[in-house]
DNA sequence: ACCACTGGTTGATATAGATCAAGAAAGCAC
DNA sequence: GTGCTTTCTTGATCTATATCAACCAGTGGT
């Protein structure tokens, strides 16, 4: 089985037997660092398997960048209201490093529900997975210190920080990269 | 069309003739006030929309009550891990006030796709809009001030204000009862 | 009417984390 | 390598918001 074949198979729970015909679905395809995958206020109609890289979404807000999230290798990528809704899309996406990606695109990916009959269903719960990562990182935000962030981010995503610039880590956690800094070095000590 | 029709169709978008019919699954009602709708660590096995009265979604965190949401009047309430995987709940449920509901069970829930025939792309659509709504929520934590949280929340659901404790609203927002008060207060001036 | 209880306000103080500013390190180009 | 740019660290200060504590205003029960 091809490492794509591994890729969707593990994401969406597709029968073996329909993965060969699935993956053909997602073309490889190549970013280089700083590039964008996904601009704001376009329209974003690919929906994206990382396999090697990291890229970060966020949007502007006073001037400044945000980071509302990065993913790294064998995670998705997309932006979601466009690729579901079909509206421009809310988020800036830029590769950080070189990417290597299995995407597919929004016609390719609604015509995949005509051969894998409970597709919607499949969607579905990964969606709700998605959600229920967002709700505990809702909660986080009404629930604990950024020293507290830092700790649980540390236990589920530790390998990011020697793969992206700390700053964005920072804004995505919900401080300053001199916060962020402070944090790490008291806990080396 | 019955109220329960409309609100039905309303959130899930279902052809109007399979509504009276899609209708007859869910069944009305009653929450006392304090009653819980669901406790964490138990089953949820009911999805409801709220004709009356208002809910709060929380959890325990050292020893204090973090309220991640509060629904109201047209509104969808359930735990989500539960219904959809089978989980145990993730989130205690309290009724605010008196509250009347449609619900509908899980099992029959898992029956209405056997005859609305797109049902699990209503309901990946239904949960893809939960899931914008949590991102912006996301972001709203890491770019936005707790009074720029509340302006917000004055133009979103200011109508929450004349209903439930607003000790609860301040910690769905993030803040602390202390600070929500003086925030109103600086507001009226 | 009275008490008890819950919820809201206000003031004084404390603190986590932001901001500002200056260096130090690490990458990258040539 | 040498310089140039980007990122990270460290220190000094500031500020938004939390905490603690007292008090006040409703509301429901008896």
């Amino acid at each position: 089985m091809s490492s794509k074949e591994q890729y969707i198979g593990q994401y969406f729970g597709i029968q073996p037997q329909l993965l060969p015909q699935t993956a053909t679905f997602f073309k490889e395809n190549a970013l280089l660092k700083n590039e964008y995958f996904c601009r704001q206020g376009r329209n974003c109609n690919t929906l994206s398997f990382i396999r090697s890289g990291a890229l970060r979404v966020f949007a502007y807000q006073d001037g400044k960048e945000v980071t509302q999230w990065i993913a790294a290798e064998g995670e998705l990528i997309t932006d979601l209201s466009s690729i579901m809704f079909g509206t421009t899309a809310r988020w800036e996406i830029q590769a950080l490093s070189d990417c290597e990606l299995y995407s597919i695109d929004r016609n390719d990916l609604n015509r995949l529900g005509d051969f894998i009959p409970n597709w919607a269903a499949l969607e579905k719960t990964f969606i709700s997975k998605c959600f229920l990562m967002l709700e505990d990182r809702v909660f986080s935000f009404l629930s604990m210190t950024a020293e507290e962030r830092y700790q649980q981010f540390l236990v589920k995503r530790m390998h990011l920080f020697n793969e992206v610039p700390h700053q964005y880590i920072a804004s995505m956690l919900g401080m300053t990269p001199e916060t962020l800094s402070r944090l790490r070095n008291k806990n080396l000590k």
